[in-house]
RNA sequence: GGGUUCGUGGUCUAGGCUGGUUAUGACACCUCCUUGACAUGGAGGAGGUCGGCAGUUCAAAUCUGCCCGAACCCA
């Protein structure tokens, strides 16, 4: 026996064992073991807050470390952070109050890592606080030079492989964040408001065309103009020569098939760059380049007396100027998809730039995602969807700061371009000259370090590849990826890619997709909603085992979940429950209690064993498929309603007043199940089982340290005469309680006619000691009066045997009077009249509902319970 | 416009792939009950045309098609 405290107190037990796990060193990864599971963790982006959306990813990382440390394997489990990128420096320039030229590169560079750090802590206390079993000893943090080394060393090998290559292509590019930036950075935004100009082109030597265009600004960049090759306005006009309105420039009209003739006029203008499409049309019909944009988002170089205006000015005063010229005709409202900066959303513009590129294989890549095993399996989809629509390769050149260097340099004199050896990284091209010497083309030493940066996709995507100590270590596939679906197209797509470049391996074996988490209203969590969650609330309020908990039941993995306050409240519930479940069990147990080899079970202890065994089989699957919601469901029920419901009263009498080998059986029992209970529930509820764990006599070390349930005790036979027994004590509690008794009432003897012959004599000790009753299990019927009241049709076997009559047949045998029917299921077979005929069926194709009725004046009560029928004597 | 997912009592959710009695659980609601782990508990109750329409089938929440509605991705 030990005393422990009547109330669990989450607000003292977690801060606790936060505390002692740090000191334990629990979930360190040993790297030596047969089996391992490791995690890819999403290295976020550091920006001080871990989000609830986040919070239910770490979850379902949790879960599976935890549970795989259970199973046996030696589990990896670590955290990176993706520091590089432009809010971050937009946040030092504002905290500084500078401008990123306004220092040296090395000086901002300083000031970024400085208060990326600061945001990097305010972030792992939320992962501590939560009881998230990372490795801290495997942390990273792509803006160390031991990290963004390896990145310059992927881009020098990839370059190697021709991969990565330097060319001057149309980019998306931000005039903001004055940068290229990728596909996969540009978001579309439906429904933009915008004006239809309908511009009058003068014909050069021919008649005038009217195009329609939203972007007037873009005359000077005009090259050529199209129209659709059936469309019979403009039949006879193609090749015809016209001249640019404001700007003079001579252009040809073409015809080209992915001209859509129901918009405007059905003639289109053709600028370097308006967007993807003229990119295409300029491409394939070989047309000048005039680029008019300057990267800040000016109009520049051709452009007469516009030079200089701001593009959304540029639009005001060329389109007045149109007008006064007589060419504008006509404008009106429309409504337009624009492209915008995912981190600004600045729209974009399309410029023509010397960049660094990485080769987008669609064919290595899909081969290499259909090896992964995503879950869901729809969201594979999402990728192919993705990867199928690429048209341009991954432009990976910023022209930022804060992000890892490009290991390159240009020499001055021949412009020739060199790129670093493997032996000279980490470098900043910048600082220092490569180590080359001179130019291996000309002989120059006039070198110039590479101004840009990388992608922090370059960083992120060899993730895997880092968390596997690449390239010391041979690389082998992660065990799992999990992150959300809102970045396939970046993440899952450009670490698929990378992995199978540079190792032509898959990353990871499973990709887990996460939902997102919606409030407690359905609608997404905004602040102005006022539905927004923050994990720390939900701590505070209940406790971190709670919300996870909530996390787990908020749905299957991959759906959208809903936050809800009240799944949080019955987690907190459930735990009372167990610490309750665990106080009771410490009261009778000790920690010097011996375990029996042989103990004297009876049927109830080899029942809530074999069901104990069957929910931690069926469990262990549901959490080797990340089934969370599942398994945490299983083990809830499993706890409350089989544990504590039933087996705990069935025992009672033995533990306060058995004879000792019968009342150290049920502590066996006792121990056993409520001790599996807890590892189970341990990968969710970490801190309540610890807390548990300790308290539980007979336990050593932590439960996180322990090992999953092996109980050897599954036995169909056992389980239903213990599933009687339960039925039996419930059924005469719950008669009790209809009746206004006291549970522990006296009675004078109970008679149970089991419904199906039971396969082994029942053992009625522990259920007259829960009831306060003898009772008696019997055979046969009882002696009162057995009342056929419904004909119960059996669909499966009448089914198929009458096919279309089949309605009919059971219509019929409903209308027949139960007593007929069961006359004639003796005789084995029942005459069915239908319509116009009549039909035999056989007996089994019905069950007879029969109620036992005492007949009036009798000294008893019957009862029909889930399998028996129990005659009550009082 | 294309793609994916989803629609189950008041709210959230399981089941759906593999069609077959009374559709799971939680929260809320109503009634009753302090019994030696627990009133943060226990016993019982009410509440659903499984989005709609058609089809396949003896039989559809489940399979198929269309429609309506929602979310996300892409153009």
């Amino acid at each position: 026996m030990s005393e422990i405290p009547d109330n669990y107190d989450p607000d003292a037990v977690e801060p606790q064992w936060r505390e002692q796990w740090q000191d334990q060193d629990i979930y360190t990864y040993d790297g030596d073991a047969d089996t391992e599971y490791v995690i890819d963790t999403p290295p976020p982006y550091p920006t001080g807050n871990l989000h609830i959306g986040n919070a239910l990813g770490w979850c379902y990382m949790d879960f599976a470390a935890r549970y795989h440390r259970l199973a046996g394997d030696d589990v990896l489990f670590p955290q990176g952070w993706d520091c590089h990128g432009l809010p971050t420096e937009v946040k030092v320039e504002e905290n500084e109050g500078i401008h990123r030229t306004d220092v040296p590169r090395g000086e901002f560079r300083d000031l970024c890592i400085e208060h990326t750090e600061s945001q990097i802590q305010a972030m792992r206390d939320t992962m501590n606080t939560l009881g998230f079993s990372i490795d801290w000893d495997h942390q990273y943090q792509t803006m160390d030079p031991e990290y963004w080394g390896e990145t310059q060393r992927s881009f020098v090998r990839m370059a190697d492989d021709d991969y990565v290559y330097r060319d001057e292509h149309p980019v998306n590019w931000c005039p903001r964040c004055e940068t290229a930036i990728a596909d996969a950075e540009v978001e579309t935004e439906e429904g933009i408001e915008g004006t239809l100009y309908y511009i009058t082109f003068p014909g050069v030597g021919n008649d005038d065309i009217e195009i329609a265009t939203t972007r007037p600004e873009l005359l000077a960049a005009c090259v050529s103009m199209a129209v659709d090759p059936d469309d019979e306005r403009y039949a006879d006009r193609v090749g015809d020569t016209f001249e640019v309105p404001l700007f003079g420039q001579e252009v040809e009209l073409i015809s080209d098939d992915d001209v859509d003739g129901d918009f405007g006029t059905g003639a289109v203008m053709i600028c370097t760059f308006g967007d993807k499409q003229d990119v295409a049309w300029w491409a394939e019909h070989d047309l000048d380049l005039r680029m008019v944009f300057s990267e800040d988002g000016r109009l520049t170089g051709d452009v007469g007396e516009y030079d200089g205006l701001e593009i959304s000015e540029a639009k005001e005063v060329i389109a007045e100027d149109l007008e006064a010229a007589g060419y504008l005709n006509d404008s009106e409202p429309t409504e337009q998809n624009v492209g915008q900066c995912w981190r600004c959303d600045t729209p974009i513009e399309i410029l023509s730039k010397e960049q660094w590129f990485v080769t987008v294989d669609q064919e290595e890549i899909l081969d290499t995602a259909q090896d992964v095993e995503w879950v869901p399996e729809h969201m594979y989809d999402r990728l192919e969807d993705w990867t199928e629509g690429m048209e341009w390769d991954w432009v990976i050149s910023r022209q930022r700061v804060f992000a890892t260097p490009i290991p390159a340099w240009f020499c001055e004199d021949c412009g020739h371009v060199h790129i670093a050896g493997e032996e000279e990284l980490p470098v900043e091209p910048t600082d220092v000259d490569p180590a080359i010497g001179s130019c291996p083309e000309c002989g120059g030493d006039n070198w110039q370090g590479d101004t840009d940066v990388m992608d922090t996709w370059m960083d992120s995507s060899i993730s895997p590849l880092m968390v596997r100590n690449w390239p010391q270590e041979s690389f082998t596939p992660t065990s799992l990826r999990p992150q959300g679906h809102d970045i396939i197209r970046t993440w899952a797509f450009y670490t698929l890619l990378r992995t199978a470049a540079l190792e032509d391996q898959i990353p990871w074996e499973d990709i887990l997709i996460n939902g997102m988490v919606f409030g407690d209203d359905g609608n997404k969590m905004s602040k102005s909603r006022d539905n927004f969650v923050q994990p720390e609330e939900v701590v505070e309020e209940y406790s971190a085992d709670a919300f996870r908990q909530a996390m787990a039941l908020g749905g299957q993995p991959g759906s959208d979940i809903q936050f809800q306050w009240k799944e949080v409240k019955s987690a907190s519930r459930f735990q009372t429950k167990v610490w309750n479940i665990t106080r009771f069990a410490s009261q009778h147990l000790s920690d010097d209690r011996e375990p029996i080899s042989d103990p004297a079970y009876r049927d109830i202890d080899r029942w809530i064993l074999s069901k104990c065994a069957r929910v931690a089989t069926e469990v262990d699957e549901d959490m080797a498929n990340y089934r969370f919601d599942a398994a945490l469901r299983k083990i809830r029920t499993f706890v409350w309603h089989d544990l504590a419901d039933d087996y705990l009263e069935l025992i009672k009498g033995r533990l306060y007043e058995g004879r000792p080998g019968e009342r150290d059986a049920a502590k066996q029992a006792l121990f056993e199940s409520l001790s599996a209970s807890l590892r189970m529930l341990s990968p969710f509820a970490p801190f309540l089982t610890e807390e548990a764990w300790e308290a539980l006599p007979g336990t050593t070390g932590s439960v996180h340290e322990s090992e999953w349930p092996d109980i050897a005790m599954e036995d169909a036979v056992t389980e239903q005469a213990g599933d009687l027994i339960a039925d039996v004590a419930s059924t005469i509690r719950g008669w009790k309680s209809d009746e206004g008794m006291a549970l522990n009432t006296e009675l004078e003897r109970v008679e149970v006619y089991p419904d199906a012959p039971p396969e082994q004599a029942i053992d009625s000790y522990d259920v007259s000691e829960a009831t306060n009753a003898p009772v008696q299990f019997k055979e046969g019927e009882p002696n009162v009066e057995l009342v056929p009241v419904d004909v119960d049709p059996d669909h499966s076997v009448i089914g198929p045997k009458f096919r279309d009559q089949a309605g009919e047949v059971i219509g019929a045998l409903s209308q027949m009077d139960p007593e007929t029917v069961k006359r004639q299921q003796i005789g084995g077979e029942i005459s069915v009249e239908l319509a116009d005929e009549t039909v035999t069926i056989p007996g089994d194709a019905v069950d007879i509902v029969e109620e036992h009725q005492a007949e009036s004046g009798e000294e008893v009560t019957v009862i029909e319970s889930d399998h028996a029928t129990l005659l009550i004597y009082e």
